[in-house]
DNA sequence: CGTGGTACTGTGCAATGCGTGGTAGCCACC
DNA sequence: GGTGGCTACCACGCATTGCACAGTACCACG
């Protein structure tokens, strides 16, 4: 029988995420230095609400790596240490160039959607 | 010294491509039915510029097992064959929701970094 | 017969988000 | 004191997916 009720199965928002989390944990921290704990609840606030922690730890360690951002470790007198991150230039040129990428690249994304709504 | 050019590390636009490939695809084939070949030109075409041929493949026998398209061969009498691609109801509710998703995924981004600029 | 354009396929790689589980500090409550 | 919960971070392994590359095949033109 087997009437499986997915007709509009899942879609996974996570493959849209790929390339595009960096952008995002740039701009966040741009805002202000953060930890990564923190910068998931922003992120999450932002819209962004099933993002994986571990994900975004990976990231900030990513870019750190690239040099696109600092790093300085705060121990808290309430809980455990928190590992700040900052931007620097690199990191805002990274962002400048990957939200102009951004912005084109959706651009064209919705030509071709929106072609085939014509069509249609 | 080392004053590296590049500030600018030409970001993978890559990695924006993916889950949204198949978007873009099943919105080709909406428009018309269409043969790997030719989906690439048309992807090519409308903006998507640098999306690799073996990408596109790819993505149109994912969508033909995953029961979004329809497949038939035409036989051509000036080249090879041709396996053309249809989509159905299936893909069209596909096409639907992943282009809903879509949007509000890019709105969501738009205003992370947005939130960025003005507190800049 | 070689070159070039058309058309499709298979293999292996690399990037990246995510789930899971682990470590650790602190606090409140029973 | 033990338990649970919140904060905070990290490492491991997995799955997805776009891509480069190589290979096959068909045809036309010179």
């Amino acid at each position: 029988m087997q009437c499986v009720v997915a007709t509009s199965p899942a879609l996974d928002t996570s493959q849209l995420l790929k390339g595009v989390l960096d952008i995002a944990v740039l701009a966040v921290v741009r805002d202000e230095d953060g930890y990564g704990y923190d910068v998931v609840r922003r992120l999450r606030a932002r819209g962004l609400s099933d993002v994986g922690d571990a994900s975004v730890y990976g990231t900030l360690r990513r870019l750190y790596q690239s040099g696109a951002l600092t790093s300085y470790v705060v121990p808290s007198e309430s809980g455990p240490h928190r590992k700040y991150y900052a931007i620097n230039r690199v990191g805002r040129d990274l962002l400048a160039n990957s939200a102009k990428a951004w912005r084109e690249f959706s651009e064209t994304i919705d030509n071709v959607l929106a072609a085939d709504e014509e069509a249609a």
